[in-house]
DNA sequence: GTTATTTATCTCGATATCAAGATAAATTAT
DNA sequence: ATAATTTATCTTGATATCGAGATAAATAAC
């Protein structure tokens, strides 16, 4: 009996027309996600990051050497805007975390770069990340993690 | 192979020394989580609100007659601070969603409550809400939903 | 080659949120 | 009773995000 099963049966009370059973497992699922990125938030803050910076950073480290992408390029694999993603780098460039670069090949772009203190910042930030992932899954056991994750994957298939 | 499997092989390649498996099932929660709240939002928005307001009201109507709570009740089932319960709470108050009522037993606090309007509102979205959640569901089958349900209220068991 | 369209990034104004602290009433301790 | 503490709500300043549109360069159409 959690927080979520309570609002189920105030609506079956109120609403007894409707079928809540879809909301449960939304609720659940968004509610368990805003616990999952609170405690993660912890983790980037200790290393001067908040999700945004880290997100931008670990996409760039991710890549590989040498650990460059556009604005374009980033926003493809995050949910935000242009303006967002402007806002995003222009913090970390100011942070001296990343810089912009001039791209020769196309006036209109430029390249988001990691600097040196970027990389080492990134770097120490996402092994604390995982470890606190780690530690976030534990309660789960290995069948019931593979299982969650399968089911995800095909939930989320129906969207990306 | 979908976006989350790439980061994950980026990461093995990059980081052999980190497990990644957590990050794959974290970032999949993540990013439906994002997804469906997009989707649901539409619905909000085609009847004037938005999640902030839509989660107040139907907090206030699901509790049933007289469909009012104060806003410490209110933020006790949000994940909001109390600076951000005072602005819903003004903006819904704008619009004569709910009104604030003069709590005579206690000079602190307050009472709010849905107006007629407010009820109207609410019931008309929730109806709609609930049409959009089946359908952002519909890809899994029955048996999917209960699994899924149950790994995470289990998996969110382990927060509150 | 000139014009029209598309692409890449940035700007601007509005808004929701948070963290920290202010205010004021109720409760507890002495 | 008075003072100290706790509780309930609100205020303030900072920030991240969004939507819409501006700018400028590259590409396509003619």
């Amino acid at each position: 009996m959690d927080h979520v099963d309570e609002i189920v049966i105030q609506w079956n009370r109120e609403r007894p027309d409707l079928d809540v059973e879809p909301m449960a497992l939304i609720g659940r699922l968004k509610r368990l996600s805003q616990h999952l990125s609170r405690e993660m938030d912890k983790t980037f803050a200790t290393h001067g990051l908040n999700p945004a910076s880290f997100d931008v950073l670990a996409t760039l480290r991710q890549t590989g050497p040498p650990f460059r992408l556009s604005p374009s390029d980033l926003l493809a694999t995050m949910m935000v805007t242009s303006g967002t993603m402007t806002n995003r780098i222009d913090q970390l460039e100011k942070t001296g975390l990343v810089e912009r670069i001039h791209n020769p090949k196309d006036g209109r772009s430029v390249i988001i770069s990691l600097t040196d203190k970027g990389f080492k910042t990134i770097d120490a930030a996402v092994t604390a990340h995982v470890k606190t992932q780690a530690k976030l899954t534990s309660h789960l056991s290995k069948d019931e993690k593979e299982t969650l994750n399968l089911l995800l994957k095909n939930f989320l298939g129906g969207f990306e």
